[in-house]
DNA sequence: ATTTATAGTAAGTGATTACTCACTTATGTT
DNA sequence: AACATAAGTGAGTAATCACTTACTATAAAT
């Protein structure tokens, strides 16, 4: 069972990525907790601090997801591994996930450099790989990336499985002597 | 000169924009645009009546600004016109784009059949390029298409034109030979 | 000239907002 | 047992919310 602190991130969660910030009033998350509404201002000061924690404790779990991708080495791999990330989600993840989306049209919460070290490692597996233009190739895939992950989101794993198989083909070692196309 | 109703438009695009539905008043948006609040009511019925004006200029300026690459028959310049086509916005439509972007997370006013004679289009072009998959080919470059666009709304257009270079340039009809790796 | 309709305003309306405050209950600590 | 501290509640609060209403000004239509 959760602590009622707990419960209220969960309900915050599943709110804050359903409706907009201002949309969701402290009554309808306290409602939603089963907690009083004065209990929200108790843990977390006031209705941003407790956005402010869902975030906080979002970027712990964005880095543990991403370690896995880190620690690799083989760059075949890690391309594989990247193109596969949005469809190993869970369902039950996806809130999570649809608020990251959501805040990054926050200045205030989104934080560019967050991206920076999967960046970097993208990159050296197109450098490792003979690709012409590594960095642009490492940039273009994570956009692609981000956008499968968005309809994702909307629309479920399965009308997007063609694309990670299309992409994973497309990224295969093999093509790797077409690159270079100067 | 604008009229009232239109000061209502341009003010409440702007807001709407920036910040989330339920974040922008109509006491707001009808200091912002100088006129009485009452008048918002008097034109658009509501607040979502004024939201869903708003969609519905949007959706015409959309099949405005797609017409000529509709229009176009010649394979390799549909990719490059859509390729270009983030570039060629003006600044000044900035705000716009970005609550088309941020209301693809409402179901309601989004509707994923506006992209579907676009997509069409640019399969077509990989066809005739000799794409081995040019359907799958065609929804990875809008995807990153749109997240690229994405990308310039919140960083500017400076930080993204080596993208368009590397894009324009891989897309080149000389790879054509190279994509058909069965 | 009088009606009709539209554009526009200012001052309201009840409901909801984020947040506070006085208070009670539970959990340790010495 | 006594005491401090944290967890939790419920009834407030002023401010703001979307929206209404009664009203005036303008201008075209009969």
């Amino acid at each position: 069972m959760l602590s009622k602190k707990q419960n209220i991130l969960v309900a915050a969660l599943q709110l804050f990525s359903a409706e907009d910030y201002h949309g969701v009033s402290t009554n309808k998350i306290a409602k939603a907790a089963g907690v009083s509404e004065g209990l929200i201002f108790k843990h977390f000061t006031n209705k941003e601090g407790l956005l402010q924690a869902i975030v906080d404790e979002g970027e712990q779990r964005i880095a543990l997801m991403f370690s896995s991708l880190l620690k690799e080495t083989h760059p075949q791999s890690i391309l594989d591994m990247y193109i596969s990330a949005p469809f190993e989600v869970q369902e039950n993840e996806y809130d999570f996930w649809r608020l990251q989306f959501k805040l990054k049209w926050h200045d205030k919460y989104y934080n560019p450099k967050k991206l920076d070290n999967i960046k970097s490692k993208i990159t050296y597996a197109f450098e490792e790989l003979g690709y012409a233009f590594p960095k642009e190739e490492a940039e273009a895939l994570i956009f692609l990336i981000e956008s499968i992950s968005i309809g994702i989101l909307r629309d479920g794993k399965a009308k997007h499985n063609h694309q990670k198989a299309f992409l994973l083909k497309k990224y295969k070692q093999q093509n790797q002597d077409i690159h270079d196309n100067s």
